[in-house]
DNA sequence: CGCCAGGGCCTCA
DNA sequence: TGAGGCCATGGC
């Protein structure tokens, strides 16, 4: 029975190092905390598309996405799917970033950090995570449908665990290191994405070995 | 064709 | 405070 750290070493064995999150433009930081908005339950291909078109128009800038319309923003980043929801989202999270500089965002200790960006209308517990840990690099688990799916098939946490819940049992059981946490998360993710999808490939899974297989 | 994807907000008990 | 409805495109 491999506790977490027995799992992360079989998925970083199997996967290698995943170097998450992936990065196109120039300006990274805000590229990242606007993709972790796009992919709110939406698939990274798709992302990819929106971040091509805000990209080529130069809009990973605060001054730009500031200034464009919120019409016109939906339809730059219409592939990635709840486009008007989106757009809204984005605007929200650039006003606040244009109020909370990120020099001023890297000095908040990681629990203020959360509360304040958990204060935006569109941003909730995953992605203020995502932004906490890819963007500011600061040690704040992600815990999403992946995670939770994974490990209640493995046997590690119950159906009824909420975000917090399930967050708390990562960071209880790891050490709190930035770069274990952006690696884990990205290997949960091509774990689910390769073998423990919906419909779960068990077969030469890297845990198979110690999975209850739990449906 | 139907299913699904790196959620979050709003509403209503 | 928790479940359910809603948002939407593109890949397979």
């Amino acid at each position: 029975m491999a506790g977490l750290t027995g799992i992360y070493n079989k998925l970083l064995a199997r996967f290698g190092e995943q170097f998450w999150w992936p990065v196109t433009t120039g300006n990274s930081t805000l590229e990242i905390i606007i993709g972790a908005v796009l992919t709110q339950n939406t698939a990274w291909s798709n992302v990819e598309k929106a971040i091509g078109n805000l990209s080529r128009e130069k809009m990973i800038s605060i001054e730009r996405m500031r200034s464009i319309g919120e019409k016109k923003l939906a339809s730059m980043i219409k592939p990635s799917g709840y486009y008007n929801q989106k757009a809204r989202k984005l605007k929200n999270v650039v006003e606040y970033l244009e109020n909370n500089p990120l020099r001023q965002l890297a000095k908040m200790d990681v629990k203020q950090l959360r509360k304040s960006l958990l204060g935006v209308n569109g941003i909730g517990p995953e992605t203020a995570d995502s932004i906490i840990l890819y963007a500011l690099e600061k040690p704040s688990f992600v815990v999403d449908m992946y995670t939770k799916r994974i490990f209640f098939r493995i046997g590690l946490i119950d159906k009824n665990q909420g975000y917090e819940e399930v967050k708390q049992f990562f960071e209880s059981g790891l050490p709190k290191d930035v770069n274990v946490y952006k690696e884990y998360h990205a290997l949960i993710v091509e774990l689910a994405k390769n073998f423990c999808k919906k419909k779960p490939l068990c077969e030469s899974c890297p845990l198979e070995k110690n999975c209850e297989k739990r449906m």
